[in-house]
DNA sequence: GTAAGAAAGTTTGACATTCAAAGTATTTTC
DNA sequence: GAAAATACTTTGAATGTCAAACTTTCTTAC
């Protein structure tokens, strides 16, 4: 198979499926109730302190509404703290909990793994080299993106 | 920084570019109200002859339920036809319409060309390294999903 | 200072996608 | 020919999404 049959089957169908696998990934028996989604926002949310709704929105590229919704669900299961701002107590404040950094932290062994798998049997030149490519993707599809 | 970071870093942000790109590819002027869902309906039926329910749904991995309705909003818009089997009256058939086989041919061209695009930005060591890095990352979630 | 406008979030109503489980029609098995 | 299996649809409930209306709080312009 050359490369840009590959590139297809990926795009076609390790695309399509990545948001099912991760979540698969990060349901176990401890956390049998975070989504893909769930996982998303926390992810945006990060582990180091409080970001506002508006930018977990913005990074998600979703909107506000659509968080708040999102946000609501992970604050009842536990994952996620919000507080009001004290300076400007328009704003919301959201952080992981306790729990929430554990899951956060599960997942980035996950991550971990996969990239492993990747770089398994790539020497280090290579590896080099598939970190350029990647790159050079990057700023191809962000170019291309300003541009639909 | 080390390697398996950017890397991580680089294919998680990747992907997520490259799926809003092509959610924004399918959606045209002519062909305004398929949705990436529909989309992968029609890839799953695919442009030759006809298939059963149960085997488009198992191809989807979806339960047949999820996909009579699907196929019930693809029909209504015309671009999958749908007909009951005589051999086997339980058996429904799916089969791309006209309209469906142009979308769907649409959609592949459009799939060539990204292809074709980001072949050109890399040199022959990279596209060699990138494919052996996605048939990695094939395999490792292929490998995860026999032992879940 | 205060009225108008802007900004940050939440709520509402609508729709799409999904599953499990129950239901219908048809075929197979014994 | 009755019981079981198969193929599919329907139903009920949940999640995820948006646009638009709404509430609260802050900023700006006079």
């Amino acid at each position: 198979m050359d490369i840009s049959n590959t590139l297809n089957e990926v795009l076609v169908k390790l695309f399509r499926d990545i948001n099912t696998l991760e979540e698969r990934a990060i349901r176990t028996e401890e956390y049998q109730d975070v989504t893909a989604n769930d996982m998303h926002v926390m992810e945006a949310i990060g582990p180091e302190g409080a970001k506002n709704m508006t930018r977990v929105a913005r990074e998600l590229e979703v909107t506000t509404g659509t968080l708040t919704i999102s946000v609501n669900s992970l604050v009842k299961k536990g994952y996620v703290d919000r507080t009001r701002s004290e300076e400007d107590r328009r704003v919301v404040l959201v952080s992981l909990s306790g729990k929430g950094k554990k899951v956060y932290l599960h997942h980035q062994k996950f991550h971990q793994e996969m990239i492993e798998a990747v770089l398994q049997e790539l020497s280090g030149e290579e590896q080099r080299v598939l970190e350029q490519a990647l790159v050079k993707l990057t700023d191809f599809f962000r170019q291309r993106e300003k541009n639909f």
